[in-house]
RNA sequence: GGGCGGGUAGCUCAGUUGGGAGAGCAUCGGCCUUACAAGCCGAGGGUCACAGGUUCAAGCCCUGUUCCGCCUACCA
């Protein structure tokens, strides 16, 4: 008997914490610097250093982790690179919160004084969200935890920004940016999300000098006249090529501004005409440039009105609207307000309506770098999947801008840049300058912005293994095998490191990209705090355990589908953990400690099938996994285990395991179920890390760690000779004769603790060989006290009928059979067969599918057609009978 | 405006070269059968969004319509 037993049910919990601290201890997770050995590697997308676990990392990291340990499993020398992202805006944005409820703010405290706050912060919090990702199961090579900010990190920002502008590929300049005035900073075009809104349509008369006549203009931002320089309208426009005036009055401010033309205008929007702001519209300010108009801001960094506005000035832009608009309406200038819809943007970090302002910055020459990321992609070199998302990316970075990578903000990589005081020289340099390299003055100022958090993010997958350094980390593990992460970061992170790592490395960052869905909640909508239908990943794993939850996330992770999410989907998989708990405790009941290895004489049917299967199992479930298809995976085992292994397997071999089966044996059997449990268990690890490990250590054969042993494969003879067609086919006889009976015992409702007596007529040699081989087992999962296999004769009166392919089977129901059920339980049967044979009839009859469809498929049909006539045959009979003894 | 994805059982979804419509959950009926009631056995339930087309054959391929979701865009 067994060495161990089992709890009755699984507990997570502590196992969990036990097996996780066992692994960081043993360092089960380290990668190796030497390259004897395949390599596969992962760069995790960093999590933002103040943030907490979220649905969307639970995906992301179970995917990662899964690929890690099958990869490790399969013998791969495994690089599972961990890290955080210092997160510009978030974090500051978070430590000015934490400041402002200490009554103070970061001008108080000084630029220096702030970022050690941070970095206390940091510090303090910043692990959380690690700890986080180590309940997920991640098996990081944590040693090598890297944060964008790190010295390393840092330096190789500097090495690349210095580059590049050397490159002419970054330079400054005074441009139309998105500017958040509660950020109190720039934003990149991306940074911007646009939100449809319900706005007006401000219909306005700019009349012309010394005439209450005009030219009408619309726009939905009326604030922004006050800092108009021209009105616009097209040069082939009908309607104002005779116009006698070429200037217009700007009202509120009396201004003479001169009527431009410009093709760029719109004939068939509104009156045609175009009122031009070039300091508060990327638009107005890229004709302002052709027109040599002047730009005048009138909205200052702070969202209020600047001293340009006139008497405005110190409004709020939301109030200066109201107040313009109601001077314009007592002046008469006011035409007409109409309701438009249209989208406005909004801060990414802080949902704050972003102005369009006119301001000094650093920018990145996209599209040399964008084409080579287009090309790589082009031709293969790295594969995006599903490659739905290839036409996406391409999209976007065709059509790319420059990126604005200056942000005013202090947390963050300082832009390593310095202004001389003196002659104005700028100067670009990896180290801090002494002296200008103009005039050699020592009055040096480096410029206060730092650099947008993404810049630093778009250099992980080098900049983590040591670059600019030649590391053997580098040398092993970069190109890195896989990118795993979700589409919306597909153009703030994917695309850009694509870039990089092709313009720095002059190689591909990762040869797949493997992009995820999002999780939403159970009605498919967007979690976020303000709906309040968040689910915590941490509550779900206290709640579940992490297994359960990983499973779940694994299989529901469809590609090209998002994945909904709620606990009763993680319930269910609870069971499924618990499914393989007790398959494992009642395997370790029977199993002796000496237990290690497979005996393969003398096996039984059930044995020959599961091994078959169990063949056919690690195919498909390897090919999934090489093919990132998660879900496959996932349900391909789950099916395997419950409704192979425990439904059918472990129930075929009791008689054997109890020696009710005096023809079986004993020992090969337990061989069998040992071995089959085992691979189970190495194949599930990737999935459920956990329980596969605790269950490991308690069972026979096996030593060390479940993470030390290899994946099963097929690249044995073995694997070959143990694939058995015929005994699937058999087995599957004797599933079809438990079934038919199982099914008469359910529908007549008899109690299955009543043991019955059945006969099989059949002139099927297989079947008669079957049946009579392995009859304990159905008499064991049929509940039947005797089974007898005769020739089709007069059948018995007191029984019901299941007709299965070949054979009639009689369940003897003497003093319990209900004629009138039993022929309606027939006519039921007849139904669903004829319905059945119509259509296949119908397919026969037809002359074009006889000559027109493969033979193949006509054969197959033929067969189906004769095996369903024929069940069709004694059903009727049976039934016929059955109504005549209902009669008697 | 452009692009992408989706509409299959009450719910969530699978369905890999076109050839017998599936799973889980939920529902109904029967069971504490010595691994598991977080379980076992059985059953019911679908015009595969709609309309055409190609084909011997369409959930799958083509065209159109419609509804939903997402991404993207400087029409004031």
């Amino acid at each position: 008997m067994g060495s161990v037993i089992l709890d009755k049910s699984y507990q997570p919990d502590e196992v969990e914490k036990r097996w996780y601290d066992f692994w960081e201890k043993e360092q089960l997770f380290a990668a190796s610097e030497n390259k004897t050995q395949k390599t596969y590697s992962i760069v995790i997308p960093p999590p933002n250093v103040t943030g907490v676990l979220h649905m969307g990392h639970a995906l992301n990291i179970t995917l990662q982790d899964i690929l890690c340990r099958y990869r490790r499993l399969k013998g791969d020398n495994v690089l599972w690179m961990p890290g955080t992202d210092h997160a510009g805006i978030a974090t500051q944005n978070v430590v000015e919160k934490m400041l402002a409820s200490k009554n103070t703010h970061r001008h108080q405290l000084g630029r220096e004084k702030f970022i050690e706050a941070v970095w206390q912060w940091k510090e303090k919090y910043g692990s959380a969200i690690i700890n986080q990702l180590k309940r997920m199961g991640a098996s990081c090579d944590w040693q090598r935890e890297r944060f964008t900010m790190d010295e390393g990190l840092s330096l190789a920002v500097r090495k690349v920004f210095v580059q590049l502008y050397n490159e002419g590929l970054i330079y400054r300049g005074k441009y139309i940016i998105n500017w958040c005035p509660r950020c109190h900073t720039a934003l990149a075009d991306l940074e911007v999300d646009h939100d449809e809104v319900n706005g007006n349509l401000y219909h306005i008369r700019y009349p012309y000098p010394n005439s209450t006549k005009g030219l009408i203009i619309a726009t939905t931002r009326p604030e922004t006249m006050l800092g108009d320089t021209a009105m616009a309208v097209n040069p082939n426009d009908n309607r104002y090529v005779g116009l006698k005036n070429n200037t217009v009055i700007l009202p509120l401010m009396n201004k003479e501004i001169p009527i431009i033309k410009d093709e760029y205008v719109d004939m068939s929007f509104g009156t045609g005409a175009l009122k031009i702001t070039p300091a508060h519209d990327p638009n107005d300010f890229e004709i302002g440039l052709r027109h040599k108009l002047p730009s005048i801001v009138v909205i200052g960094d702070d969202g209020k009105m600047t001293s340009e506005a006139g008497k405005y000035q110190g409004l709020d832009r939301t109030e200066c609207r109201k107040a313009v608009v109601k001077d314009l309406e007592e002046q008469g200038l006011l035409v007409k307000i109409e309701p438009h819809m249209h989208s406005i943007g909004h801060c990414y970090r802080c949902k704050t309506i972003i102005e369009p302002n006119l301001s000094e910055q650093w920018f990145v020459k996209a599209k040399p770098l964008a084409e080579k990321a287009i090309a790589a992609v082009k031709s293969g070199e790295t594969k995006i999947i599903p490659d739905t998302w290839a036409n996406t990316y391409f999209d976007w970075l065709e059509n790319i801008r420059d990126w604005c990578i200056s942000r005013q903000i202090w947390w963050g990589h300082q832009i390593p840049a310095w202004t001389c005081t003196t002659c104005n020289e700028l100067i670009v340099s990896m180290d801090t300058p002494t002296s200008c390299t103009a005039c050699d003055s020592t009055q040096l100022v480096q410029e206060s912005d730092v650099l947008d958090t993404w810049f630093s993010s778009a250099l992980w997958p080098f900049s983590t293994m040591g670059w600019p350094e030649k590391t053997p980390l580098l040398k092993c593990f970069y190109p890195t095998s896989v990118l795993v992460t979700g589409f919306d970061i597909l153009f703030f992170w994917v695309a850009r490191m694509m870039m990089m790592g092709l313009h720095f490395m002059d190689d591909v960052p990762f040869k797949d990209v493997y992009v995820h869905a999002l999780v939403r909640d159970e009605d498919g909508k967007k979690m976020s705090k303000s709906k309040g239908n968040v689910i915590d990943p941490i509550t779900i794993i206290d709640n579940y355990g992490t297994d359960a939850f990983r499973f779940t996330l694994a299989a529901f992770a469809a590609q090209g589908r998002d994945v909904k999410m709620s606990e009763k989907r993680v319930e269910g998989y609870r069971h499924f953990v618990n499914k393989l708990w007790n398959a494992a405790r009642f395997a370790l009941m029977h199993l002796g400690e000496e237990q290690k290895e497979l005996i393969l004489k003398d096996l039984s049917l059930p044995d020959k099938w599961i091994l078959s299967r169990l063949y056919s199992i690690i195919d498909s479930v390897t090919d999934a996994l090489e093919e990132y298809r998660f879900n496959d995976a996932a349900s391909t085992i789950y099916n395997f285990v419950w409704h192979e292994f425990c439904d059918w397997y472990l129930e075929a071999i009791k008689p054997i395991l109890y020696e009710k089966d005096k023809k079986g044996c004993r020992t090969s059997t337990m061989s069998v179920m040992w071995r089959v449990l085992h691979d189970i268990l190495i194949m599930l690890h990737p999935f459920m890390p956990f329980v596969t490990e605790e269950i490991w250590h308690k069972f026979p054969g096996t030593e060390d760690s479940i993470l030390k042993t290899a994946f099963p494969a097929n690249e044995e003879s073995k694997a070959k000779k143990l694939k058995n067609k015929d005994a699937e086919v058999e087995m599957e006889i004797i599933e079809k004769v438990i079934t038919g009976i199982r099914n008469i015992r359910g529908e007549m409702n008899i109690n299955p603790s009543l043991s019955l007596t059945a006969a099989i007529h059949t002139i099927d040699s297989q079947i008669t060989e079957i049946v009579d081989r392995y009859e304990n087992i159905i008499l064991d999962l049929a509940k039947l006290e005797s089974l007898t296999v005769t020739d089709p004769q007069e059948r018995p009166k007191f029984a019901a009928a299941a007709v299965i392919d070949g054979a009639s089977i009689f369940v003897s129901l003497e003093g319990i059979i209900d004629f009138e059920k039993e022929a309606g339980r027939l006519e039921k049967e007849l139904e669903k067969l004829d319905n059945e044979l119509s259509t296949i009839t119908k397919k026969l009859n037809n002359d074009s599918f006889i000559t027109k469809a493969p033979d193949d498929v006509v054969k197959k049909v033929k067969k189906k057609y004769l095996a369903l006539i024929e069940k069709q045959d004694k059903l009727k009979t049976n039934l016929d009978k059955t109504r005549s003894f209902a009669n008697n």
